[in-house]
DNA sequence: TTGCTCCTCACGTCACGTGAGGTGGC
DNA sequence: TTGCTCCTCACGTCACGTGAGGTGGC
């Protein structure tokens, strides 16, 4: 009786015409028979099988299910339906958990680092570290929280412990000035080395917060030391002058023999 | 210093040698230097920008915004999130919506239908009618549903208060008989044209639950018919005998001139 | 005659996965 | 010498969207 074209099969099933013949190239809804012009006309089984395609599409089911799920008795369409909504239930908790990360985005810096980095990163403005040397610190943590997600959070109240003590705060503002000047006056330096120095004489003493085997792991201490370089290649004066005082490397640092 | 390699690079990050192609590709990652060897050798910073570009993609972020995001100042920034966050939040709403329509699916009959249409189908078969006849008549509701989503609802309480009627259920076991059987009693199927011309002579002195403007909407009752006739094409023996006691039609049977 | 629908290619989308075919490093 | 990593194409994935170029229907 009434046949319909393409077009008004898909606005009765709600779907785009392309969609329409996008389900008969893959097989899924059958080619009807064509008119004289070579339209598709359509009949009421084709409206009644699209909706029921349309429908499932819409779930969330891939269309290369659609066909076999159709044509399914109970029992395995039953099955079916099941896998396919846990699988939604896993994208959802996927969704929902790059919501908190995004959320993470927000509260402080750039990219994801543990909350307890982003509150010392914001100790160290308070204290007057300058935005550049926050940056350059906060990279460095970023690979640190790459390797050890798990332990950063223990090793942070030992590192605000250390802002306690005045010549770690001076070392960060000079190092802060040298960071934004043109050029560094070699006291200066030489003050902050001297202080890396003694940190690294009371840190061999005392042990550390790192087990032995974290610090052997040298892949991300050579990462650290390497990106210093590159975000000031004046480091490397820094360098020069932990050698005159018989210290290799900075971030774990080393006695040289 | 310590140059890495691209598996070592993408090892450190977390992500796969193919994505950091891929971000080279797209202008994402900078390519960096070649070794002697024509091997892609990345410093510290390369690795602490592929953490960044990695944390922003786990949280959805398309990769062709990544780049102006980690650019971008914090204000820009934190809008840009904030629409990110957004979509995000969308794609759940539309996730968890598919999950009830999932949930649909399972409570009954094959395609979304609404409850209440899902309930007069069980009716059905507790009255003792086929699951082919079932079947059937579920087609039917699916074009309906389709076409006045709104107003099934409506609909259905004077169905079911029909079904209370011994002729309908009397019309829908000879239908049922007849949709299984090979052959069909004509004396059968006599009856079941008299009690539906009975109905329709009553709905036309009583009125009907559809507004005059949703019965003037001839596309979806042409295609009903049509649904018969193609589930079974003797159903137009069922159409003769409707015309013989004067009427057109049967979903929306009317008198003929 | 004009505008709308229909037709068939065929490329584009998105973020890579997956060979294919070949070469350098330990 | 073997196995592993690296290299560059280049096609495949998924469900269509979007022209391109042409024709039939009212």
């Amino acid at each position: 009786m009434t046949k319909l074209t393409i077009g008004e099969l898909a606005a009765y099933a709600g779907v785009t015409v392309r969609a329409v013949r996008h389900y008969h190239q893959i097989g899924l809804l059958p080619e009807p028979e064509r008119d004289a012009s070579g339209y598709r006309r359509y009949g009421a089984t084709a409206v009644v099988d699209l909706i029921k395609i349309r429908s499932l599409a819409e779930a969330g089911v891939p269309l290369s299910q659609i066909g076999s799920l159709l044509a399914a008795g109970p029992a395995a369409f039953a099955e079916a339906i099941h896998r396919i909504d846990q699988g939604i239930s896993e994208e959802i908790q996927r969704l929902e958990h790059s919501r908190k990360q995004i959320a993470q985005l927000l509260t402080g810096d750039t990219a994801a680092l543990p909350a307890s980095v982003t509150a010392y990163l914001d100790r160290l403005r308070e204290i007057g570290v300058s935005e550049r040397m926050v940056q350059a610190e906060r990279d460095g943590w970023i690979l640190v929280a790459a390797h050890w997600p798990d332990r950063v959070d223990d090793w942070m109240p030992s590192k605000f412990a250390l802002l306690e003590d005045p010549r770690l705060v001076r070392l960060y503002l000079i190092l802060s000035a040298a960071l934004d000047a043109d050029t560094v006056d070699s006291a200066l330096l030489g003050e902050a080395a001297d202080i890396m120095v003694a940190f690294a004489e009371e840190a061999e003493a005392a042990g550390q917060a790192m087990t032995p085997e974290e610090l052997q792991d040298s892949v991300p201490f050579e990462l650290l030391d390497s990106l210093v370089l590159e975000s000031d290649p004046r480091a490397g004066r820094m360098l020069d002058l932990m050698h005159e005082r018989g210290w290799t490397g900075w971030i774990r640092a080393e006695r040289l023999p």
